[in-house]
DNA sequence: GAAAATTTAATCATATACAAATTGTATAAT
DNA sequence: ATTATACAATTTGTATATGATTAAATTTTC
């Protein structure tokens, strides 16, 4: 991503969104405001603001008189982001096929063409990072305040989860992710707001196949002889 | 509300709340920080990471070197409200009938209770208010952090539509309203999703009405003749 | 040696002071 | 009369300093 930030307050808020993203700063991490405040040349009043606005959109978990932490993913996490996730992406693709303007159709059509550069490039975290440009740039479509903030932190997960489970590619698959994507914009221009939500249904059932995968492979079938005896100790 | 804030900028928080979702703070209001800190005797770093608090949380909308506002609601805000308030409640009531712990279920009779109280008082901003307990219970019931933010933000701005358009009482339908409260108390005590999710429909479908009404009121009946010379030449 | 209490270090919370940016007003030029 | 420019006042943004709270480590007591 350029460096749009102008200040050093908004570069530290854009780095920070893009190292949780990313995993570079992992679920729980401790975020002390000392070090950071050191890190980037910034006294802790303006970094403690950034780290409220940030645990306002969902990166950041804050608790009186202790360290602010990276928000949390656990399995009850994970539960209700496969619950929620449908829903809300389908209803803001609708809305995104309602009311997109020609320059923010314009905006996705950049952001496709630097996800479909980041899938060859095989680094990992560029994808997720070109995926995360993407939908957000549906959510702002979509134009609907009382939707957007959840739709954001499902965001957030969903790069966050691909981060942990996609770091092994399946081929074949993130082309078929990029293919969705040209279809969805294709539903958008076209203002078809049910075969546009169709194609969300049929993206998020997708990841979620992918996910399911890493989370219950198929089990390792090796008889106990196999093993080295102390693995086996174990 | 009972008050249980602790510290005083907890309290801030607490009173901004209330008197933003009680229009006494009206949409756009300018929130000044110098005269605020002095209004609660806080100094102005706390007040501004309250403000950055609240604005995550959608009671405030802030703009870099510009005063904090109280978050706008235009009509097209009001038109994305009745896009997404059907879907997202009814998504956090059928949840809340999966989820809902005794405690819970304790609270909601408790805040349901206060909000029959609040009925027949006869204060308005009491009975947003207790409205607005009621339903935030609900929230936590459902307990997924996706849907939660949204939730919240159609809770605020149902509780400002409500002081908006409710001023003047309809006969039967506050005691409907609470009716209603009852049966989804009922379900959600039987752990009957569909049922609560039918109720939430139910539900949002008679505020809507209530507002429909107040937006777009039967119109005048008069002749040209009974209006006053004055006024005509407007 | 284990548990409780006290001290100590670290970290968060708030206040005050200063710098930067914005807006409004007055004055001068067209 | 209207627009441009410069200055002043107001308000927001950041830095530094001090006070409160919590967690850890040490000491003391049983």
């Amino acid at each position: 991503m350029a460096d749009t930030a102008t200040t050093r307050k908004a570069l530290l808020l854009e780095i920070l969104r893009t190292r949780i993203l990313t995993q570079e700063l992992l679920p729980g991490a401790d975020l002390d405001e000392a070090r950071l405040s050191d890190e980037f040349g910034l006294s802790r009043t303006p970094l403690r603001e950034a780290l409220r606005e940030l645990s306002g959109q969902g990166y950041v978990d804050l608790t009186r008189n202790r360290s602010a932490r990276v928000a949390e993913m656990s399995h009850t996490t994970l539960r209700g982001f496969f619950l929620a996730a449908p829903m809300i992406y389908a209803a803001v693709l609708r809305l995104a096929a309602t009311h997109a303007r020609p320059d923010q159709i314009a905006y996705l059509k950049d952001a496709q063409t630097v996800f479909r550069d980041a899938l060859g490039s095989g680094n990992v975290a560029a994808k997720a990072l070109a995926n995360n440009r993407f939908h957000a740039i549906t959510g702002d479509m979509a134009d609907n305040v009382y939707l957007r903030p959840s739709f954001h932190r499902l965001l957030i997960d969903h790069a966050r989860i691909s981060m942990t489970f996609y770091d092994v590619e399946v081929a074949g698959e993130a082309t078929s992710a990029a293919d969705q994507h040209d279809a969805m914009i294709a539903a958008i221009e076209a203002r078809d707001p049910d075969r546009a939500a169709a194609l969300a249904e049929d993206h998020w059932a997708l990841s979620s196949d992918r996910i399911a995968q890493f989370v219950m492979p198929a089990p390792l079938r090796e008889r106990l002889g196999d093993i080295a005896p102390s693995v086996r100790s174990l």
